[in-house]
DNA sequence: CAAGAATTATGAACCC
DNA sequence: GGGTTCATAATTCTTG
C-alpha cells in the first residue's frame, strides 16, 4: 500500500530547515509541503510546455501568411519522426502476411 | 488569407520581380530557406516539449513513491485549472443529475 | 451491482402524482424520465461495445495459439484500414516539399 | 508451391473443395485461409463496434438538443462504472489533498 | 458559435 | 504485477 511521503530526495535547504523544527507538517495524514511541492513543480513545467506549444503555433501561422500549406508541414514534421522508427519493424513477417492475403 | 507557393496568378510576375532582389533560392516555386527554418524551428521546440513532458512524468513517479495518488494529483490540476465558478456549475449540475438518477 | 430501478424513497409517490399531469417529471428542473433513457441507452451500447471487444480479443487469442504473431496481424489491420484514407492524400505538395528539403 | 490469389468473392463451395485436399494451403508456411478468416471476423467485429460508437454519439447529440450537459452526463456514466467504496475513496483523497493545498 | 479535425490525456492490454 | 506500449476518450483549436 502507500507509505507515508516523507522527503527522500534533496529538496532546498530550506526544506530542511523547516524539517527541524518539523520532520513533516501533515494536515490529514499528508505531507503538506511534498505535496505543495509537486503540484507548484508539475503547474511551472506544464505552463512552459503550454509557451511552448504557443510558440509553435505561432511558427505554423507565420508559415500559413508565408502561403505554405500548414497541413503538408505537418505532414513533413510527422514523416521525419516516424522514419528511423520504421527500420526496426519486423517487416519479413508483415510481408509474408500481406503475400498470403494477396495485398 | 494564405496562397500556395505556386504562383498560378498574377501575383507571379511579382514573386519574381521578389526572387530577383531576393536571395532564397526557390525549388518547384518554395522557398528552401524559408521552409527549413519553419521545420527545423519546430521540430526544436517539439523536443524541449518533450523534455518538459519527461520531466513531469518523473515528478509523478516521485510522488508515487512517496505514497501519493497520482489520479488524485491529477485531478487536483485539473481543479486547479478551472474557474472557481466551473467548479461549483458543473458540481452542482452533477448533483442534480445524481438526484434525478437516484445515485 | 445492484441498482434501484425505481424510486425506493417518499419521492416516488410524489413523482407518480406528478406524472399523472406531467408527460416529463421533472427533479429539481431535470426532465428525469428522460435523462434516464439516455444513460441506459448509452449503458446499453457500451456494453455491447465491450462484449464486441471481448470476442474481438478472443479471436487474437485463438491466433496466437494456431502460431500467428498478433503484433504483426495488428499492424495487418492498420494498413487495411490507413490505406484507402492515403490515396486522397496531398502527395503532390508533400512531394514538393520534400523534394525542398533533401528528403 | 505458388503463390494463389484467393477470391475476395463468395466462393465457399471452392473452398470447401480445396479443403478436402489440403487442410489448410500455406503460403510461405502461413496457413492462408487459417490467416484469412481471422483478418475477415476482426475486421467485421470492428465495423459492428464502429456503427455502435457512432450510435452513442447520435445520443449525446439528442441530449445536448434536450439541454443536457453532455460533460456532467459523462461524468455521471464515468462514476456509474465505478465501485461505490472507489468513489467514496477518490472522493476522501481529493478532499484531504484539496484542504491541505488550502483550497 | 457550432461542427469537425487535430492534439493531448487517460485507460486498457501486453510483455517481462 | 509493474512498467510500457497501444487504443480510446476528452479536450483544444480551427474553420465554415
Amino acid at each position: 500500500m502507500s507509505e507515508a511521503p516523507f522527503d527522500t530526495t534533496d529538496d532546498a535547504a530550506a526544506s530542511r530547515a523547516r524539517q527541524a523544527a518539523n520532520p513533516d507538517p501533515a494536515v490529514g495524514g499528508v505531507a503538506v509541503d511534498r505535496l505543495r511541492s509537486i503540484i507548484d513543480r508539475v503547474e511551472r513545467l506544464e505552463e512552459e510546455r503550454k509557451a511552448l506549444a504557443s510558440d509553435i503555433k505561432d511558427i505554423f501561422s507565420e508559415a500559413k501568411s508565408a502561403g505554405f500549406d500548414v497541413a503538408v508541414l505537418k505532414q513533413i514534421l510527422r514523416l521525419r519522426k516516424k522514419e528511423p522508427a520504421e527500420i526496426e519493424e519486423q517487416e519479413t513477417l508483415l510481408d509474408i502476411y500481406r503475400r498470403a492475403l494477396g495485398m
